[in-house]
DNA sequence: GTTGCTGCAAAGTGTTTGCACCCTG
DNA sequence: CAGGGTGCAAACACTTTGCAGCAAC
């Protein structure tokens, strides 16, 4: 277990007057060692394996408890589902999405980020947060 | 009516042995006066007032119709719900969601789309489509 | 008249919530 | 031992589908 994500969930919990659980140590647990942008669903599937006892809801609350205390962010790739990656220790990026296979690459690009902001500044608009999301074939699938 | 699209409409339907009825007329109708950015809920409310006899299911199913036939490309803002607006000579925009109030400028920055292009052909990604949304505050609302 | 279309209701999918019991602090 | 957490099942919101009758070609 990483201490350091299991401290940051902590302090979000203790300066809320909630609770640690063995169930909200599982969830993060999974969610660490797990490969990026996971679905609730793939979650659970991963957790109940190591404890078999832990229901789907409690999946779900506990997403969204990382997602308030900024461990996780929610994606949504328009598939219907919603899809959580790591964010503490993370930074900013896009995704490009291969249709063909899902793989997901992510990149950042400087001067797409400052275009975005002179957009905006231009139409008097005040960013909070924004996404990119490219979708066609790797180079794999091509 | 707007001819043009109708046409579109038609021959789409043409080309695949489809059948053009009162009800997916009135769809197309309602979705072309429409302001953008219709949810299937928001077109049904509409389309029933001028015939209250047409079912949700249709319009869902029109909307497929219309997707298909590009004169409607769906969005999805992670808000829950698909939201449809006009493609037929439209060309491609990104959108600007204020939270507050909802409104959505529109927006194509060229030098965005060259940047995007240029970090996909630097991972041996090929493009099909992608979009960019950014969230914050509209003028009015900041 | 054949084949696709419609309205309705039922089923599906992903997510949230109510509740009685359980456990952490 | 008080108050939040859990599992379960039911409720939800949005969308899709099965079906019997209907309408376009």
């Amino acid at each position: 277990m990483s201490s350091k994500e299991l401290q940051v969930l902590e302090d979000y919990i203790q300066q809320n007057n909630l609770k640690i659980t063995r169930q909200r140590r599982a969830v993060l647990n999974a969610f660490l060692e797990c490969e990026k942008h996971v679905s609730a669903e793939e979650l659970y599937r991963i957790v109940t394996q190591k404890d078999p006892k832990i229901g789907l809801a409690t999946v779900y609350r506990t997403l969204s408890l990382l997602t308030h205390s900024q461990l996780a962010s929610e994606l949504d790739f328009g598939d219907g589902q919603k899809r959580y990656e790591h964010r503490y220790m993370h930074s900013h990026h896009d995704h490009m999405i291969c249709t063909e296979c899902g793989k997901i690459i992510e990149f950042n690009h400087p001067l797409i980020e400052k275009f975005q902001e002179e957009v905006a500044s231009r139409n008097g608009f005040t960013i909070t947060s924004h996404k990119l999301d490219i979708f066609g074939l790797c180079s794999e699938c091509r």
